[in-house]
DNA sequence: CTAGTAATGGAAATGATTTTCATTAAACAA
DNA sequence: TTGTTTAATGAAAATCATTTCCATTACTAG
């Protein structure tokens, strides 16, 4: 990374600064990692993609910034009940891509969709709205995950 | 399954035996505390409370037979992204009770909740059909869940 | 350049869950 | 009832993802 030049650099760089963290080498490396890869994966994941760019930045380091950067709202920890969190950026450059996720119980493999979001959006939403006013719950966020068998898990029986 | 009921048992008896695990002490004690608590019990919660009246239950014991009950559908096991795992009965003596759950993050209290079950049963039906078809993934089952703050927490910021 | 302090890495700690293994006790046939 | 089979059990040790500690480093404002 070239010293001294603060603009000009990844996409990430306003909203990263703009809230007060300062931006170094590891954090930088961590999130290319993260636009370059296909999602979901784990700290460890990471961990290994960077080290051998950057094999100064240990795992605690990663646990580190997954944590600041999904504060800041530019990464999703994902849980996918196989003991380990994932993580996945929550936007690109072109801005967000909404989708959700089917999960293959035998391959761990983790697919996206976006087919129904609408839909399935629409009655969050709405379930949301019904849920808040009857119970005074501000609701923050959802999850909403499908598990099952992939099309090669699900052959292989 | 299903196999004629041995008298003076619980009424999970059957279901259990018919399934070809033994009936033990230890395991009759945990679903009898499940049976009297509302849901949401961690395995050490339940080893607390089976303690006192079966002080030679082990925790590990705790563990074995949540695992055993929630493969025989006895339990579902939860996961409200504290780090520990939930259980709670999937029926009770009059049967399914189909609920949701709403979960606050500031004091990790979880309220079951009813409404909107339908339309989010239809919901997801059709979704899982849609899905299933679409991707040759056989669904298994979903999870839903709202996060955000309750009356309490809410009103204390 | 320098002071102030956020960020870092390696080691140790944490904590829920699992594994190991010797012992106990359901289930069932006799 | 009694004996045989083998599932179930408890205590301790092991796992393993994630967090904490703490001494050191290095962004950044001034
Ligand atoms: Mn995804
Ligand atoms: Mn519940
Ligand atoms: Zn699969
Ligand atoms: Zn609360």
């Amino acid at each position: 990374m070239g010293r001294g030049n603060c603009q000009g650099q990844g996409w990430w760089h306003g909203k990263f600064r703009g809230c007060g963290y300062r931006l170094t080498a590891g954090r930088e490396a961590i999130l290319d990692i993260l636009s370059k890869s296909e999602g979901h994966l784990s700290a460890e994941d990471i961990y290994i993609k960077v080290h051998p760019n950057y094999p100064n930045v240990g795992l605690t380091t990663i646990y580190r910034t997954l944590d600041v950067l999904s504060n800041v709202g530019l990464v999703y920890k994902l849980d996918f009940g196989d003991g380990r969190a994932r993580y996945e950026l929550a936007q690109g450059p072109k801005g967000a891509h909404h989708h959700h996720h089917l999960v293959c119980t035998e391959c761990n493999k983790v697919f996206d969709y976006t087919d129904f979001i609408d839909e399935e959006v629409e009655l969050l939403r709405e379930t949301e709205k019904g849920l808040g006013a009857k119970y005074n719950f501000k609701i923050t966020n959802h999850v909403l995950q499908f598990y099952g068998l992939c099309e090669k898990c699900n052959g292989r029986k």
